[in-house]
RNA sequence: GCGGAAGGCUGGAUGACCGCGGUCGCCGGGGCAACCCGAAGGUCGAGGAAAGUCCGGACUCCAGGAAGAUACGGUGCCGGGUAACACCCGGGCGGGGCAACCCGACGGACAGCGCCACAGAAAUGAAACCGCCGGUCGCGAAAGGUCGGGCAACCGAAACCACGCGGCAGGUAAGGGUGAAACGGUGGGGUAAGAGCCCACCGCGCCGCUGGCAACAGGGGCGGCACGGCAAGCCCCACCGGGAGCAAUGCCAAAUAGGGACCGCGCGCGCCGCCGCAAGGCGGGGCAGGGCCGCUUCUGCCCCAGCAGGUCCGGGUUGGCAGCUACAGCCGCGCAGGCAACUGCGCGGUCAGAGGAAUGGUCAUCGAUGGGGGCAACCCCGGGACAGAAUCCGGCUUACAGGCCUUCCGCGCGU
RNA sequence: GCGGGUAUGGUGAAAAGGUAUCACGAAAGCUUCCCAAGCUUCAGUUGAGGGUUCGAUUCCCUCUACCCGCU
C-alpha cells in the first residue's frame, strides 16, 4: 500500500473482481431455490456454485411484467445493476451466483442510498450464517 | 377583447464525477477451430409516437416458368400522386354548423336468392278485409215529404221520395287507432263515391342537349307514377392479390451419421462417334413414353435404361460469423413544374445497431408550470405528459402534461 | 421480436339479426324433528367504445385483457 503501488494497482483488482451477467434460463432456475432476503426495494436470491462450474462473481436481474411497462422495467434494472456494481464488487463474494428481482414501485422510486445500504445488509444476512 | 376553426413546430436546459453499448485503435491476449476479447484516447448512442401489429412494400426462403380459368381473400363516388397501399391531394355528391370548417365503407336492390320479429286490414306480383257509393230485391215504419178525409187540431192509407236493417250483383282505393318502413306529396278541379281521372308546384323514371377527362351539374322534352328497406346477408360488376416470415435465410467450425423404409416410372424405335475381324461394348444426343406447377394451354428441365424423382423416419451441438442498417434513402437550403399531394435538378450534411439485449446513477445551477404564506418585494414546498429501438422503409390507429408560431371565422367595442 | 386464437351469471358451455338459454354451484324460501333429496325464487353493462340495421351476443372497425406456437 505504498505509493508505487497506489499508482499502477487501481485497475487490476476491479478487473479480476469482474462481474460477469447470467444469460441462462437455467442459472436462473437454480438460483431460485436457493437462499433469498426480501428488501423494500428488491430481492436477493444468492447460490454458491460447484467447483468448477464457473469464474468469479455472477449476476442477474429480473424483472417481470408485474413491475410495470417497459419504461418501468428498464429503469428498476438498470438501478438493480448500479447498485450491484458499486457494492458486488466490494462485497460479493467469489463462486457465488446473485440474482437481483425488482419489485413494483419501490425499485425505482427509493433513495439510492437506501437501495445501497439495503443490498449491503442482505448480503450480511446471506453471508451470515454460513462461517 | 371574448368565443371558435384549421395547420405546423417542440416534447426540459447546462455542467461535474462514476459507469454502459457500438466503432476507430500502436499493441497485447484467449479458443481444438470458425473466430473472439481488451487498456488510454477520439467519435456516435431512443421516439413522435420507438407502441398496437391494422394495411402496403423492400429483402429472404419455399412451390420449374408464364398466361388463363376456378376457388378464396381484399378494395369500392371520380381524377391525380406514389415502389405500393385501405394512405395522401384535388374535385363531386350527401349530412352538420350563423361561419371559418368538419364528417361520410359513398358501385349495383328492374341478374337472381333470402330476410323484414311484434304491431297492423295489408310488409311488396298485388289483392283480400273493414269502410264509402249508387243500383236492385225483401222487410220495417214513430216522426218528415206523398196520397185520402177533415174548416182545423188531427185521423187514416201506402211504401213513390228520403230513412233504417238485411240479401244480391257491381263501382271504388280517399280513409282504416299500427309500424323503422304502407304502390308518390301539397293545393285545386272533378265524381254517385272516388282515384294522376285532369291541372299547378315538388319528387321520381326515361330520352336528347350543353359544360366537364370523369364523378356529376344545368336546362329541355316525354311519362301520369309502374320503382319499399337491408348488399358491414348470400350475391353481381370492376380492379388487386402465390405462401411463409430476419426466431426468415446463408456461410463456417466441431461432433455424429455417411443411413433406413415406402411409393412411382420403366426397360420401345432409330441416328452419330470411338474400340473390335465379329458378336458386342462405351459415349453422345433424338422420337415416342414417363416424371416435375391442384386444373387447362404454351414453354422449359430431368430420365431415356437405370439412376434420377417424390414422401416419411431418426441422432447431436445450442458454437461462431453474416443478414444488420446509407441509399424506392433521409434532413436542410435554393431553383423549376403543378391549385395541391408530389416530381425534377443543384449544393451541403449523414443520423443507434444490441443480442438475457447499451443510452444509466448521484449531485449542483436554471426552469415551463402548480400549491402555500405575504399588501408588496420576496420566501417555502413539489417539479415535467405519453412512453424505450430489435430487419428496414411508407402509411393508418391508439396514448400524450405543457409551450410556441401562422392563417381564418363569428360576436362585441373603438376609429 | 414474428405469427395465431379466445372473451356470455361464480364455473363450464349454447343461442337462423327479433324475450339471452342449459348444467353444476352460491344465496333465500317451502318441505322435514334435523339433514339429504325434491320444488320455487334470485343474480348477466354478452370484455370496453364506436358504426351498419327499425333492431346486434351475432355483421364491420378501434381498444383492453388473457392464452398458444416459432430460436
Amino acid at each position: 500500500m505504498d505509493g508505487s503501488n497506489a499508482s499502477t494497482g487501481d485497475a487490476p483488482p476491479a478487473v479480476s473482481l469482474r462481474l460477469t451477467t447470467l444469460t441462462k434460463r437455467s442459472d436462473f432456475l437454480r438460483a431460485s431455490r436457493a437462499k433469498r432476503v426480501a428488501m423494500p426495494g428488491f430481492i436477493v436470491q444468492m447460490r454458491v456454485r460447484p467447483e468448477g462450474e464457473a469464474e468469479g462473481i455472477r449476476v442477474g436481474f429480473t424483472c417481470s411484467k408485474k413491475v410495470g411497462n417497459a419504461v418501468a422495467r428498464n429503469r428498476a434494472k438498470r438501478r438493480l445493476r448500479e447498485i450491484a456494481r458499486l457494492v458486488l464488487s466490494e462485497a460479493g463474494r467469489d463462486g457465488a451466483d446473485y440474482v437481483l428481482i425488482g419489485r413494483q414501485g419501490a425499485t425505482a422510486t427509493l433513495p439510492f442510498d437506501q437501495m445501497l445500504a439495503d443490498l449491503r445488509r442482505a448480503l450480511a444476512v446471506l453471508h451470515g450464517p454460513r462461517k
